[in-house]
DNA sequence: TGAGTCACG
DNA sequence: ACGTACGTGACTCAG
């Protein structure tokens, strides 16, 4: 049996196309198109491994196939030029891959599959359609599996669509009726006309009712059918039987070859990497793994340096008198190997080689702040240091400000986008390459080529900077922020094990408790922690309401179960026991794992991995401790500072409100700021449009969720979820509030547009993060890139200002000579540990560092307490 | 490995 | 008509 993948061609190179409008050839070829669909494409048959593909063209009829309704494909626009251009690319590129394409005249994509779909079912074959049109489900009859493209998160992936799931999205129904369903709901991208006023929703409850489009027509007296439905239907009988035959997809293709001719083909590996080198696609060349053939130019490699090996004391000690400025230094992961680039040339040498002292006395040579040290991702290193020494560069942190939603910024990336060359061998990548021997001559020379590139990347990243207007933010914030984030983790917090363990005992004797009556309720053990057996519990076998449902069942998630709570006297014993068992496992035994062996949590602060510029926490993740409910918060009491010591903490109030009222000017909400009013209390006189006095806790709290939703990027639907009111309601709130606040109107539709001219957004201290979301045909990701344009420059610059506050905090502690040091930074919130005596001092150092890390049109402010441990620190 | 769930700001 | 808030990380299950 063969397994065939049959694509619609023309569906995947429009989304690439839309997705990627940017990208081009070195000579101006738009290439993205190109780029997006053999991206998809190899992750296809990297996932699917199928032994044939064949990728289905439209060709435009000469004629309309269908003459009765002349609207029909006559309005389509017409192709851009951009992507009309990468077609025939494309199709030469298949023909290279040794991959199957075919087009018919007079046919579409769509007709191609059905055949391809039907012909392989008959000879026994499995054949799986991709395609972006919903109205190839209807090959799930000819027995096909149908994988739709879908975006989430910005991202094409697919959806597989058998008979079963079909019936599960499509209430019931059978596949077959897609066309009964399009017939009536109509589909404007292919023009097909359907019954004026009805919709998807309409169309899906007269099927579900009476099975087909005939079905619906020969009830059409039913008196469960509304006088105004029926008069559409009968107004639109006509049109509706015409899309029926429009929608139908043709499965009788005259085509010229079988199945067995679609089987993937020998490729044609030189001629291929000589075509993509030219369009330069280098990312698809490493994907498909491809290497220059003997008559291809060759590949351009990094011109690393001289590199020399020092095994001898005195070599590395004689290393250490010549250094001068930019030094650039990697360590090997163990901290054994340290290769050195700086003048144009290399040298590598292990701490066993140079002996303890030679090796101590080239570190502070490199560490002592007479080079300038140059690093590709400094923090871990430094944080295995004693302290941490002065930074003059790090690559890995610019490249993460040039594009910050790059994903990783290990330096073969790097080198790759800045230096645009590849490594002469594989680069180095942080692995221990010692063996019996000692190191072996690639290690050498890949940690070699590693240092060196640092050193080359510098002044390209520098200039990067400049141009797009980050270089202050680099130097003065991002820069010097290694060195206190390193600082922080190499602090880390201490944590009373016995206290957090008693807890965690707790827990168990109730977890178990839930459990047995859990069982008992159900009428049989089973595993809670599994969301479908938990489902098959619930909606199946208790018959409760499924409320909500996930693509792979019913969603069992706590605002669901919230809502059945009262039903069945199980539910409220499962949300007891997710809350328990979360506990348990993420901050009890998560947190006693990652105790070190000096008996504190040494968590990675992250600089590298959000979009706005926020900071991560990793092993363990310390930003979300609990905190919201009484039972969690536990957890915080056994975060405890040294003996004598205490923690101080301070936290912003409504920082990203109060950026939102300086970016946008408006008046309204400056005005709240600046006389020191409550913001929600103060939304909510004016939404509802009551004296301040009068607000009640109700009104307060729809307006705060109005503000929430204005940072998120609000919409009517999410924001009605989100306080329980209908979409309606929502929107009056929200047109209420814009009428209120037109500084924030303005900025909502002035950052939008500007975002879409510039491609990228900036915080108030010029981070910028790009969006390409901006510019696709898809709505829902094109909506996202509005909500982010939104939201980004709020948070970004949030993220900014604690940055500097924590830059700050460090400073002043140094200069007052205080013992405090900084231990935590939770987005809006900074947790000092410091001898009890300096409690005071720190809170207001706090304060007072905080609040004038910025300078606003309104005043910011923060609160500081202490404590005996996190929990006491924070009330 | 991805999905579902839930902890935080 | 579309399908819905922004930013993270860890744990568990199931394929």
């Amino acid at each position: 049996m063969m397994k065939l993948m049959a694509i619609d061609g023309n569906s995947l190179i429009n989304r690439a196309f839309y997705a990627l409008t940017q990208l081009t050839s070195p000579d101006g070829t738009p290439t993205g198109a190109v780029h997006g669909f053999f991206t998809m494409l190899l992750k296809l048959m990297e996932e699917r491994k199928p032994d044939g593909v064949c990728v289905c063209f439209d060709v435009k009829a000469k004629t309309f196939r269908h003459l009765e309704y002349e609207g029909y494909k006559a309005q389509r626009k017409p192709m851009p030029e951009e992507l009309a251009v990468q077609i025939p690319i494309i199709k030469e590129l298949l023909d290279l891959m040794g991959i199957a394409r075919m087009e018919q005249e007079g046919y579409e994509a769509d007709d191609l599959l059905g055949t391809l779909a039907r012909t392989a079912a008959e000879a026994g074959d499995s054949c799986e359609i991709v395609t972006g049109d919903r109205d190839s489900l209807q090959f799930i009859a000819q027995g096909a599996r149908v994988s739709l493209l879908i975006t989430k998160q910005g991202q094409t992936t697919t959806e597989t669509y058998d008979e079963a799931l079909f019936a599960e999205k499509y209430a019931g129904l059978s596949s077959d009726k897609i066309v009964d369903l399009k017939a009536i709901m109509g589909d404007s991208s292919d023009n097909i006309p359907g019954v004026r006023g009805i919709g998807e929703k309409g169309a899906m409850e007269l099927l579900t009712r009476f099975g087909s489009l005939d079905g619906v027509y020969e009830n059409i007296d039913d008196p469960r059918i509304s006088a105004s439905v029926r008069r559409k239907l009968e107004e639109g009988r006509d049109m509706a039987y015409l899309s029926y035959r429009l929608a139908t997809g043709e499965t009788h293709v005259p085509i010229a070859c079988g199945i067995e001719e679609l089987k993937l083909k020998q490729r044609q590996d030189g001629e291929l990497y000589n075509r993509l080198e030219k369009l330069g696609l280098r990312a698809l060349i490493k994907k498909m793994e491809l290497h220059p053939s003997a008559e291809a130019p060759p590949e351009r490699v990094f011109e690393a340096y001289p590199v020399q090996r020092l095994s001898e004391a005195e070599a590395v000690r004689a290393l250490a008198g010549k250094l001068r400025g930019r030094v650039a230094v990697c360590f090997s992961r163990d901290g054994e190997l340290c290769a050195v680039s700086c003048g144009g040339r290399s040298w590598v040498f292990s701490r066993e080689d140079a002996g303890e002292a030679a090796f101590a006395e080239i570190l502070a040579r490199l560490f002592g702040g007479e080079t300038e040290l140059v690093m590709h991702d400094a923090r871990p290193v430094f944080a295995a240091l004693d302290s941490s020494p002065r930074l003059a560069f790090d690559t890995a942190v610019a490249a993460y400000l040039l594009d910050p939603t790059g994903g990783n910024y290990d330096m073969e990336r790097v080198a790759q986008r800045y230096l645009g060359c590849a490594a002469e061998e594989s680069i180095y990548d942080g692995e221990d390459a010692r063996n019996l021997f000692g190191y072996s001559e690639e290690a050498v020379r890949a940690i070699a080529q590693h240092s060196a590139m640092c050193l080359e990347l510098c002044g390209v990243l520098e200039e990067a900077l400049e141009k797009s207007g980050m270089k202050q933010l680099y130097c003065d914030i991002e820069l010097p922020l290694v060195a206190v984030l390193a600082d922080m983790q190499r602090e880390g917090m201490g944590l009373d094990s016995a206290h957090l363990l008693r807890f965690g005992g707790e827990l168990g004797g109730e977890i178990a408790e839930l459990e047995r009556r859990i069982y008992e309720l159900a009428g049989e053990p089973f595993n809670i922690g599994s969301p479908k057996q938990l489902g098959a519990v619930l909606f199946e076998k208790l018959g409760l309401h499924a409320l909500k449902k996930t693509k792979s069942g019913y969603s069992t998630d706590a605002e669901v179960l919230k809502k059945l709570a009262d039903k069945h006297e199980i539910v409220p014993c499962v949300l007891r026991w997710r809350e328990l068992t979360k506990l348990r496992s993420t901050y009890v035994e998560g947190l006693i794992k990652a105790v070190g062996e000096d008996g504190r949590i040494h968590a990675s602060f992250n600089q590298m991995v959000t979009a706005t510029g926020r900071l991560s926490c990793t092993e363990p993740n310390l930003q979300n401790i609990p905190v919201r409910r009484e039972l969690g918060s536990e957890v915080r009491k056994c975060f405890v500072p040294r003996e004598g010591w205490v923690f101080a903490g301070a936290d912003y109030s409504q920082i990203e409100l109060r950026i939102l009222a300086h970016i946008s000017g408006d008046e309204s909400m400056l005005g709240a700021f600046r006389r020191g009013e409550d913001i929600h209390t103060a939304t909510a006189a004016q939404v509802f449009g009551v004296p301040f006095e009068e607000v009640t806790p109700q009104m307060r709290s729809g307006a705060k969720a109005v503000n929430f939703g204005i940072v998120y990027g609000i919409s009517a639907f999410s924001l009605a979820d989100d306080i329980k009111v209908t979409t309606k309601e929502a929107q009056a709130y929200i047109d209420a509030y814009l009428e209120k606040y037109h500084g924030v109107r303005e900025y909502m539709e002035s950052i939008k547009r500007k975002a879409r001219e510039d491609g990228f957004v900036t915080t108030v201290y010029g981070r910028r993060r790009y969006l390409p979301e901006l510019r696709s045909s898809n709505f829902n990701v094109r909506s996202f890139g509005e909500r982010v344009a939104l939201n980004t420059p709020i948070q970004g610059t949030a993220a900014d200002i604690i940055k500097i506050a924590m830059l700050r905090v460090t400073e002043a502690i140094r200069r007052e000579g205080l013992r405090a040091r900084l231990v935590l930074q939770v987005h809006d919130e900074l947790i000092c540990e410091c001898p009890r005596a300096e409690a005071e001092t720190v809170c207001a150092l706090l304060r007072r560092e905080m609040e004038g890390a910025a300078q606003l049109s309104v005043p910011l402010t923060a609160d500081a307490g202490y404590g005996e441990n996190w929990y006491d620190a924070k009330k």
